[in-house]
Parts: structure tokens; C-alpha cells; sequence
DNA sequence: CGGTATCCAAAAGGATACTG
DNA sequence: CAGTATCCTTTTGGATACCG
């Protein structure tokens, strides 16, 4: 299989995706991320900032300070990857309107059947 | 939660991505389809093509005939989508090198230390 | 604060058999 | 041919506890 597959799949990721779109917005730190994002764990989110670490998308900026403070960029690679995935998300929402007609008919030509 | 979040996730997930790329190209039979995908088990195929149909991405055309004949092709909104999704893939691709790089430096720091 | 480790529940996904 | 049904395996994700 194709490698970029995989990198396709990080950055379309369930939490990547969210990721993405509120960096391109500013720099964050770990717990605020967090709650931006809401409802994902530590482990899922240090899982994927892991991810788009390594893949070049996302960069950590650990502060040697206590209590420890981490800021989480986008690099230039990952601010052109998330305007992308921004992009589908803005559309998906503007055609949301058509996306529940497409349901109803579906749904509806079922259960005459 | 937001319910476009959910409709994202059908067209960037793992089987969704193919199918819509791959009928961007033109219309697709089931075994067909399955064929240029690869290793997608049917059941998959299956499930991906219908909820795409039930959002309003996919047309469905399922021909009378016996054996049975169905093609599967882009609704105009499918469509939008599908160009959306396979220029994120193109971009993914063109970049590989710049994430292969990245990562080589991500794991180069970690083994070090 | 920003994680990691562990364990468990839930969901995704595959193989196979079967049907109209 | 184009699926559905069933069963099983793998992966994903959450909760909790703990650490530097």
C-alpha cells in the first residue's frame, strides 16, 4: 500500500482534524487544546500531536519551566495541510443543508419499501 | 457534537478517500470498484458506498438485469467532494519526501537520547 | 502542567458462508 | 454479480492511576 496513505490518514484523522484547524487559528498549549477541542483524552491527543510531530506538521516547543509548559505550531508544511483540511470542513458545512435532504429521500425510499 | 464533523468523517475516512477518488475518474461497478481498491472486503466496500449514497455523494443505479448490474458514480455534490479529497492526496504525495525528512529528524533525536 | 502506563470497552474491519 | 449475515480478530479510544 501507499505510503502517503497513511500520512493522508493522520492529517484526516478524526482528532487530527481538529488539531489542524484550531493551530491554524494560533499556537496552543497542551490542557488548552484540550479543552478547545473538548471531549478528547490525553492519551488521543498527546497520541496524535505525536503523530503530526513526526510527520512534520505540527511543532512542540517544550519550555524547561516549572510547572512545565508546552506549545504546540503549525510548521509551514502542516499550515498548508490544515487550510486544506479547513477547507473541506468549511465546505462540509455550508452543503450540510443538502447532506439532510440526501437523508431524507434515502431514508425515506427505504421505508416505503 | 457537531453533526458535520460526521459527514467529514465519511468522505476522509480510510475507504471513503478511495471510493470518491477513484469515481472522480469515471463511473464504477461494485467488483470493480473492489478490484481497483484492493484488499477492501466487501462488507466494507459495501458499508463506505452506502452511507456516501445516503449523505447525497454517490449515486446508486441498479440495473434490472440478470446477473445484476449495478453502477455506482459522483452526484454533483459528490463530485465537489471528491475533487476536494483527491487534491488533498495529490498535495500528501508531492510532500512525502518533506515528511520522510521530518521523520528521520523526529527519530534521530529520540534514539540519541 | 504535561504527559506515560495500564487496563478495559467499543468500534472497525476481515473471512467465510450464503442468497436473490 | 452484488450484496447480506455471522463470527471472529484487530484497532481505537476512554478511564484511571501515576510520574517528572
Amino acid at each position: 500500500m501507499c505510503p502517503s496513505r497513511l500520512v493522508l490518514e493522520h492529517v484526516t484523522s478524526r482528532w487530527g482534524v481538529l488539531v489542524l484547524i484550531r493551530l491554524l487559528e494560533r499556537p496552543y498549549r497542551f490542557s488548552e487544546l484540550r479543552r478547545a477541542i473538548g471531549r478528547v483524552s490525553e492519551k488521543m491527543l498527546s497520541q496524535t500531536l505525536q503523530t503530526l510531530e513526526r510527520d512534520g506538521f505540527v511543532h512542540r516547543d517544550a519550555k524547561p519551566v516549572i510547572p512545565p509548559r508546552v506549545d504546540y505550531s503549525l510548521t509551514d508544511l502542516g499550515y498548508e495541510a490544515a487550510e486544506q483540511v479547513q477547507a473541506l470542513a468549511v465546505w462540509t458545512e455550508e452543503r450540510m443543508r443538502e447532506v439532510a435532504e440526501a437523508r431524507r429521500t434515502y431514508d425515506e425510499a427505504r421505508s416505503v419499501r
